[in-house]
DNA sequence: CTCTAAATGTGATGCTATAACATATCTTCT
DNA sequence: AGAAGATATGTTATAGCATCACATTTAGAG
């Protein structure tokens, strides 16, 4: 795990990289994120903010902000568990594309993971078989850590 | 698609078969998620009941009846669109197990389809690497069907 | 036919998410 | 610096999904 800082920095050189900026409330949106490191809700992001910032961004703004930052691809959303998670590429791996996301039903923690390609694509067929185009290959499967099924 | 009338008798079968009871009630939500052949909302499932058989069942019941069809792997819940469908082991073949579904973005229609399990074999592999298990592995895809693509 | 268990009804409530409109804050240009 | 326009945030209301807690009804067993 990187220091927050630097992961926040990086961040938002990447907003302004394409003119984009990376606000005060956008910014304890994302670091708030990063440091509760696993997959929370907007509302909870909310609490948080409003603890550690005093600040307290109002949910139809947390809403806004996440949805800035997936469209940075800085967040993403996991639909499975309405919850958010940052993206595991601007902590460290730089490589992006599409995600396969392991959530654990227990502790909320997310593993962002890259299914080997021929895996995918067998998947792929199997979708176009049965007469379907597939639009977003997001996988998210439930399961347990390791951690929590010791 | 088999007769509706058809299906539910052997619904009804299934659960007398372990002592299970498939009361009118309960009979009414399956033939509305039967008949409307497609995934839909607990609520939009009230909506018709109330539509077709007058008698209007509240909400509360609507989720009771769907979680007891859900035990007797009578429907599905979609998590990813918050509906809900049939098991296609009712309407045709028998086998069962767990499925996987393919779900359009535009008509909400829904396939239940099986991976081959060399394919779903390398995903387990692929998540067991990345230290979790899993616990539902029912895959929910997004896609768009060949009718809506057209 | 009563007793008990199962099923259903009722009302309130919580969480996720967005719509519609108002206000504030930056940028840019002169 | 100041005005104009764009971008960001605040406010309030509302909609949909889902469940809790408690009351009532209905079905089955003895």
């Amino acid at each position: 795990m990187q220091d927050i800082a630097g992961i926040v920095q990086r961040a938002e050189d990447h907003c302004k990289a394409h003119g984009a900026r990376l606000t005060v409330k956008r910014k304890q949106v994302l670091t708030g994120l990063i440091q509760s490191n696993k997959a929370i809700s907007a509302y909870e992001l909310m609490d948080f903010c409003k603890e550690h910032y005093g600040e307290s961004i109002p949910a139809m703004s947390v809403y806004r902000i996440l949805g800035f930052l997936e469209a940075e691809h800085l967040v993403h959303k996991l639909n499975l568990a309405n919850k958010y998670v940052v993206c595991a590429h601007i902590s460290g791996n730089n490589t992006h594309g599409v995600s396969q996301f392991l959530i654990c039903g227990k502790c909320s923690k997310v593993k962002e993971i890259r299914i080997s390609p021929s895996t995918m694509n067998a998947l792929q067929v199997s979708v176009q078989e049965a007469g379907f185009k597939l639009v977003n290959p997001q996988l998210e499967l439930h399961g347990l850590c390791d951690d929590c099924l010791a």
